[in-house]
RNA sequence: GCCGGAGUGGCGGAAUGGCAGACGCGCCGGUUUCAAAAACCGGUGAGGGUAAACCUCAUGCGGGUUCGAGUCCCGCCUCCGGCACCA
């Protein structure tokens, strides 16, 4: 092998080190330029990363590194999310300490980050499992449970009977467990949660100042799971006991018409109204059977409403009507106040359950030009319509009545405008043991009492037998429970819950601003030098939980003054991208997966003589489907060998390569051959011509601007000329690939096609040849820096040039040697192309008239023909309409 | 049901309302080789025509606007994602 020959092992090698040496990505605390705050999700320590995450961080390093050669200073920083119930339940898997396994998996993934050439300021590490990272993560619930933003209830929750731990609303999926899939179910436990619910409208507001930066689909999500409701209170009374009863409801336009009031199962309300009478036993039951009920599913037949009459009536504030009151399986009891007015004629729900009791139904709004006859009637008319039946209010159109009925109830006092919200608040407990204790103590003198500040972290003790048993590991170790009280000295218990791993998240992206700060979370005065983030990449898997979660903690800290207003909003920027997704096969005998992975749990086993390709090749009793990643589909492609086998720069290339990173992409083994093949012939189009290359050697700049004096002065000819403008081109098109959207794939098309024209150009061996040569491979190693780093440094140096290339300034197009003389214009007569002239780019209407004249296959085309019109675009296209 | 996104060659994917299919994979032919791989050169949407010139059709389906529509508008179909007994 000559030394000229591209090895990508050894390059690749030496470059890494040479970053790692020159800490090239070590970001100081004050920024000597423009700073750019760069920000991977930090990932949780799984183990191993494939090609899918491996997209992940290489797009994030291609944002890097370009900004680097922008000229900004760069913070891009990487950690662990390293406590929580993935992490623990892949140590108990592997029957190891989670500490043990954590610590094992960070090297791992660590060693394969740095296979990938990602740069990163490992002097910021963190890990969230740390005392001295979750010391402020349990500070941080302090500061929420200061204000009051954090409170401990006994109510139903969500239950992971499989997990063995209570669950956020946000971490239920379909009704199943977000992490295992097991079915949640419901469970009465005391638990801790974050006041998240009085953030609503701001969280919902300051999405507004995103729009243009977040996807949208995120905003989209954010919104719906926030899910604001404008609608007003009305009052109702209880007949029996005067109580007052208020409802919401988005139809006060409907209130003469409510014929029943349907009140959750969980109310406590019930338990009052029918104790001891007639009704309490079979209510009871009822109500007893469906506080267990289980959450709806999406995809599955809508439940059956299902209710129970309690004996008891309610008086309409509008009308004074006397209306049965039940209890109905489909009100809940956490939206609104838990009892709905029911509305049959004008509420599907109210109307199905209403047909199904027998309760009397009566229309209120009559649609235009029909009229409803309730006999007639097959569902709830829940359209536009005149308000009748509605005493003051008859012939009101019914939107116009909305507003004036709430009007009505608030000068009577008897409700008004309300405004509600579907998010509910966040579930923080966890009855797991790999998580941050929450910081607080149970005294029988004092009750519940914070830890003082100054004796954070509460550890998590080391020696406990971690197995889920539906109670928190911890509350079986007595060295830890008992304590004492913060106040009063006295005996006192811990809680033994531990916080969900997703308040972790929440701030690391603060503690990577000031890593290593004993005395505070992170220093005020150096976030305001690094926030906000300006680039955030991850997966749209966290659109909800994560982000949200993360705004709210961001704007407790705003207005508990630890962080400046100004940073209520910490993503500036929001990228998601797409997953990689690779072909899995299915047996359609046995129904198993066919693959020969040791991690696929059950494969099929079906035997036809012949390898696994071979008879997925001949599609022997085999179906496909394309799957995200994932160890027990089976489909997982390592980056460690592909690196091996091809070297970093190659799988960077292909991964980039494989389409729009915000979109999914199917990983195929074949195509990464032409990734390969295009920086062999880079390389190689360099290596050829070194020689006489080094005979114009350099600094880019001067030759940059020697070149385009040249050109100005129309001394650059023919083939020279015509490169030296690709050239300007290409870095136009790259550049404005990467700025407006991160088109990558075609960002690398371009320079493929300047590598193209330059092998398909022989241009003369003069001095403006060389120099024009020299300065398109100069540009084109330039161009390709950030995705493929490792081969760029290698050639930049070759070319003689001082690394690092990420020291060197990003090439600049010049306008004028974008613009061309000639251009080609196609002829289209009638919207079909007929010919084609050549015309001055700057041809006036008249030259082209003429030259289209002057075409002789336009002209054969328009025999017999009249022209209509001539549609001439300058620049673009002549279009002739004849007949 | 409601709300998003997508649908383009054999495949991944390109196209400010202006030549559809850039770039790459695959495939076909050639050069090189004892042979193969690799590399290099050429071809490659479909149909017709003579392997030329040329013609016709083609961006999920059906309409429309326009000199001109993959792109804009209206109505559908399919797939993917989110939300949903939220009053």
């Amino acid at each position: 092998m000559s030394p000229k020959d591209y090895n990508p092992q050894i390059i690749e090698d030496k470059w890494k080190a040479y970053w790692n040496q020159s800490k090239l990505f070590k970001c100081p605390d004050n920024p000597p330029s423009e700073k750019f705050y760069c920000l991977v999700m930090f990932p949780y320590p799984s183990g191993t990363l494939h090609v899918g995450h491996g997209r992940n961080y290489i797009i994030g390093d291609v944002v890097a590194r370009y900004k680097m050669m922008k000229g900004f200073t760069v913070l891009t920083p990487m950690g662990w999310d390293a406590f929580g119930l993935p992490a623990e339940n892949a140590a108990l898997k592997r029957g190891l300490h989670p500490k043990k396994s954590v610590r094992d998996n960070i090297d791992n993934m660590k060693r394969q980050l740095h296979l990938l050439g990602i740069g990163y300021d490992w002097d910021r590490e963190i890990a969230s499992c740390d005392p001295e990272y979750y010391r402020w993560t349990q500070w941080i619930f302090l500061k929420l449970y200061e204000r009051g933003l954090a409170y401990r209830k006994n109510a139903p929750v969500n239950w992971c009977p499989s997990c063995n731990t209570a669950l956020a609303n946000e971490e239920v999926v379909n009704g199943g467990c977000e992490r295992c899939g097991t079915e949640v179910v419901q469970k009465a436990l005391y638990q801790w949660l974050f006041r998240i619910t009085k953030y609503a409208q701001t969280l919902l507001d300051d999405l507004d100042t995103l729009e243009n930066t977040w996807p949208k689909k995120v905003l989209l999500m954010q919104r719906n799971w926030i899910g604001r409701s404008e609608g007003a209170r009305a009052v109702f009374t209880v007949e029996s006991t005067g109580e007052e009863l208020p409802i919401y409801t988005t139809r006060p336009d409907t209130l003469w018409g409510v014929t029943f009031m349907a009140i959750a199962p969980e109310h406590p309300l019930i338990d009052r109204l029918v104790k001891g009478t007639p009704y309490e036993e079979k209510v009871m039951e009822f109500c007893n059977r469906l506080r267990k009920r289980k959450r709806v599913v999406r995809g599955e037949e809508e439940p059956v409403k299902e209710g129970i009459f309690t004996g008891h009536y309610v008086i309409n504030p509008v009308n004074g009507d006397r209306v049965p009151l039940w209890a109905a399986s489909y009100a809940l009891m956490d939206y609104g106040t838990g009892a709905v007015m029911a509305v049959p004629s004008h509420d599907q729900r109210d109307f199905e359950f209403a047909k199904k009791y027998d309760i009397p139904i009566k229309v209120v709004i009559q649609p235009p030009g029909k009229k409803l006859v309730v006999s007639e009637m097959t569902e709830a008319y829940v359209e536009e319509g005149e308000m009748v039946n509605s005493g003051p209010f008859d012939g009101t159109p019914n939107m116009e009545g909305i507003k004036k009925v709430t009007a009505f109830l608030k000068e009577r006092g008897k409700g008004g405008p309300e405004v509600n919200y579907s998010i509910r608040d966040w579930l923080i407990s966890r009855q797991r043991y790999w998580g941050a204790p929450i910081p607080i103590v149970y005294c029988d003198k004092c009750g519940e009492a914070p830890i003082p500040e100054k004796d954070l972290p509460v550890e998590l003790p080391d020696e406990v037998d971690f197995t889920p048993r539906g109670q928190s590991p911890l509350a079986f170790v007595e060295s830890f429970v008992n304590t004492t009280c913060p106040k009063c000295g006295g005996p006192a218990k811990r809680e033994t819950d531990t916080i969900c791993q997703w308040l972790c998240s929440c701030w690391y992206f603060l503690r990577f601003i000031d890593p290593k700060n004993d005395r505070e979370a992170f220093s005020r005065a150096l976030i305001d030098k690094w926030m906000p983030v300006d680039q955030y990449i991850g997966g749209v898997e966290h659109a909800v939980l994560h982000l949200l979660y993360t705004r709210f903690v961001v704007k407790v800290l705003c207005d508990a003054g630890y962080v400046s207003q100004k940073h209520r909003e910490p993503f500036a920027s929001l990228f998601t991208q797409g997953m990689i997704c690779k072909r899995t096969y299915a047996c359609t005998k046995c129904g198993h997966i066919v693959s020969d992975s040791p991690t696929v749990h059950e494969p099929c086993r079906c035997d036809y003589g012949m390898s696994l390709n071979d008879r997925i090749e001949k599609r022997l009793d085999v179906t496909d489907t394309l799957d995200k990643m994932s160890k027990s589909k089976g489909n997982v492609v390592s980056p460690n060998e592909l690196c091996e086998k091809f070297g970093t720069d190659t799988l960077r290339l292909y991964e980039l390569f494989i389409g729009p990173p915000q979109y999914d992409a199917e990983w195929s083994d074949k195509d990464i051959k032409g990734a390969e093949r295009f920086l062999l012939r880079f390389w190689n189009a360099v290596t050829e011509d070194l020689e006489r290359l080094s005979g114009c050697a350099g600094d880019y700049e001067t030759l940059s601007a020697r070149l385009l004096e040249a050109f100005r002065g129309g001394e650059l000819k023919g083939e020279t000329k015509h490169v030296f403008q690709e050239t300007h081109r290409t870095i136009a098109r790259v550049t404005g690939d990467i700025e407006s959207s991160w088109q990558f794939n075609t960002a690398i098309a371009a320079v493929m096609e300047l590598l193209n024209t330059l092998r398909a150009t022989k241009m003369g061996d003069g001095d403006s040849g060389c120099k024009v040569k020299r300065y398109a491979f100069e540009s084109m190693t330039l161009l390709l820096a950030p995705f493929v780093p490792h081969i760029c440094e290698e050639i930049w140096e070759m070319l003689g040039h001082a690394p690092s290339i990420f020291k060197h300034g990003w090439p600049k197009a010049n306008e004028a040697a974008l613009k061309r003389d000639e251009i080609e214009m196609p002829v289209q007569v009638s919207g079909k192309v007929r010919g084609r002239i050549t015309v001055a780019a700057d041809a006036t209407e008249d030259e082209v008239r003429a030259a289209v004249q002057g075409n002789e296959s336009v002209a054969k085309s328009l025999e017999g023909k009249t022209i209509v019109k001539m549609v001439i675009v300058p620049g673009k296209i002549v279009n002739i309409v004849a007949k």
